[in-house]
DNA sequence: ATGAAAGCGCTAACAT
DNA sequence: ATGTTAGCGCTTTCAT
């Protein structure tokens, strides 16, 4: 029962004494308004602290203001990142965001997807990665006739507006920093095989090899899950080998925190013996030690992007670059180099 | 133009024969409908595909079925934690999340959590730390008189029900064994001033030191900000002492990697010459080597035990137990033991 | 440039 | 146990 919060569209109307339409039009910044009227209206508005009712809104307007984040489960860090970039854009613009969880290949997800879409009426739909190629849910999408944009898909790229970066260059150029390192034997830990924006880095380390002459040893290559738990199998496995890797690259940062751990368990000295690279940058690959060499994508402006993508379908104006790529960059740290002669006892 | 998309009430009472009001019964598992009935208008619903228009609901309801998720900044890793948690128990009762990532001390905030609570009409906030204890939002939210519950608040504990753990007995616990492995000069490194929780894990360590007669001396505690850098450099005041801590327990994982960062690159052993342990028991806690010794809360289980008080409260219930304590726990990895005699060029 | 009227699809309050 | 009647506070459509 508190007077702030009921003011209504009529009381506006009433003391500024227009028609509700009038108030309408300037919430909504529609033109045919003359600035006069204009004011008034935004006097009455702040006099009696009106905040139009969103549930109003959205029943008469046949839309709900709410966007909806399906995404799988790449690493906390990245989907917060993505969260708050997409609150970045949509909150200006009044818009809100609902978040929805869902694990890859659950059976109840295209059920989850249909309620957010008929109960809570978002008007559209954000899928990151592995997601944003999950055709289950791409086709329900399209079949329900609701906007989406994607986030780094790497399939069916027809299917929507997406946002994308240089995942395989930058995988490529790491690779190539390695081998004028001086590698020459370089391995390699793939990514979950689900997750395919993670088999482009994969094409990155391969291109690489080939551009420089060297040779894919399929011995130098490891199936990875993107935990670091696998990462450690992997780098048990490639150590394990008797003519082992000068270097690793892993396709991503957990992975590559898993080779460091089993490098420091057999008393391999990183980088002198062993460079390592990573893929993510996230908050660990700089706590680990040594800090580890990784890639960064530009993950809050892809959400930023991809949010804007989405709001002017949503807004119904034609999206002349449904498509749009922004540059992710490597991050020298201190687990790669060349290899250097380690003297017994005389460690650094 | 989709049919699925197009059943109303209407329609279900139609074709089930009954009334609106009946149909709405039903959806809203309220008592007084025969089974019998219950089924008709069951398979109905089933039949069109029908699902409740959420906007229509809170319009006529005066409720927005949403609630608000205000976090400052402790971690990715706790937010999506909270954030999971409050969504296993709020959907199945048919709330959904609305996620608000604020700046403590942020001269905007108390006017974007009013325009939450005016225009968005969330029925109920969460608050978690450091804004648990932000008197500033805690008045505006008492003001506007909507229902909320804070995660691990430290101060004015009547204001709100409340979820809590034992973080000062488990800081206590850590302590009491650092000690147990023969330490005696046991450094601590707080955390942010601003993040009165934290304080509370230095009272641990403190009732520790005390109960074990040993004397609390002020150059082995350095004043941290809870981010890896400044647990870097608190390292290097503690480590750079005359007689140096032989264990340093920081009062979050960030800062303990920090101080291991330190460590190694001064050339000392963990855990043979130092122990290291933290709080929180983030990723990177296990990620590091050697593996950290930490506190892992129930980060998940609060949140979801906040809903549901959260909840009791929006649906009117009496909520004869407005607060509610969850254990955190010890987790022992390799970064603490005994201190061990280092024979130069034997490492291992 | 402005206004009047008619809903949007539900729930609430009150019948029956 | 079930139905009837009014709105909720906006946007839309169509006048003026």
């Amino acid at each position: 029962m508190n007077i702030v919060t009921k003011a209504t569209i009529d009381d506006v109307a009433a003391l500024a004494g227009v028609s509700m339409k009038t108030v309408s039009r300037v919430v909504n910044n529609e033109p045919n308004v003359r600035p006069a009227t204009r004011e008034k209206v935004e006097a009455a508005i702040r006099e009696l602290s009106y905040r139009p009712n969103q549930s109003a809104r959205s029943l008469a307007g046949n839309r709900s203001y709410l966007l909806g984040l399906i995404y799988g489960h790449p690493s906390a860090h990245y989907v917060l990142d993505i969260q708050e970039g997409v609150l970045e854009i949509c909150r200006p613009q009044r818009y809100e965001l609902l978040v929805h969880p869902a694990i890859h290949r659950d059976p109840n997800l295209i059920d989850e997807v249909t309620d957010l879409i008929l109960e809570k009426r978002v008007d559209g739909v954000m899928l990151t990665p592995p997601l944003s190629d999950n055709m289950a849910v791409i086709t329900l999408l399209k079949k329900m006739n609701i906007p989406f944009v994607r986030v780094a898909p790497t399939e069916n790229k027809s299917a929507s507006p997406y946002v994308e970066t240089n995942d395989e260059e930058a995988s490529y150029d790491m690779t190539c920093q390695l081998i004028t390192q001086g590698h020459t034997r370089i391995g390699f830990i793939c990514g979950h095989p689900d997750h395919r924006a993670m088999s482009l880095r994969y094409e990155g380390y391969k291109a690489a090899l080939i551009e420089n002459e060297l040779p894919l040893l399929p011995d130098l290559v490891a199936q990875g899950e993107n935990s670091f738990e696998s990462g450690e199998m992997c780098a048990k496995q490639l150590l394990g080998l008797p003519d082992r890797p000068t270097a690793i690259f892993a396709a991503n940062d957990d992975m590559a925190a898993g080779v460091m751990m089993v490098a420091h368990q057999m008393g391999v000295k990183i980088p002198a013996q062993l460079s390592v690279a990573g893929f993510d940058d996230t908050p660990v690959a700089h706590q680990i030690w040594p800090s580890l060499t990784t890639i960064r994508q530009p993950i809050r402006q892809m959400a930023k992007k991809a949010t804007d993508l989405l709001l002017k379908q949503l807004k119904g104006k034609d999206i002349q670059l449904p498509a749009s790529m922004l540059n992710s960059s490597i991050i020298v740290r201190e687990s790669t180099g060349p290899l250097v002669a380690v003297k017994p006892g005389k460690p650094k």
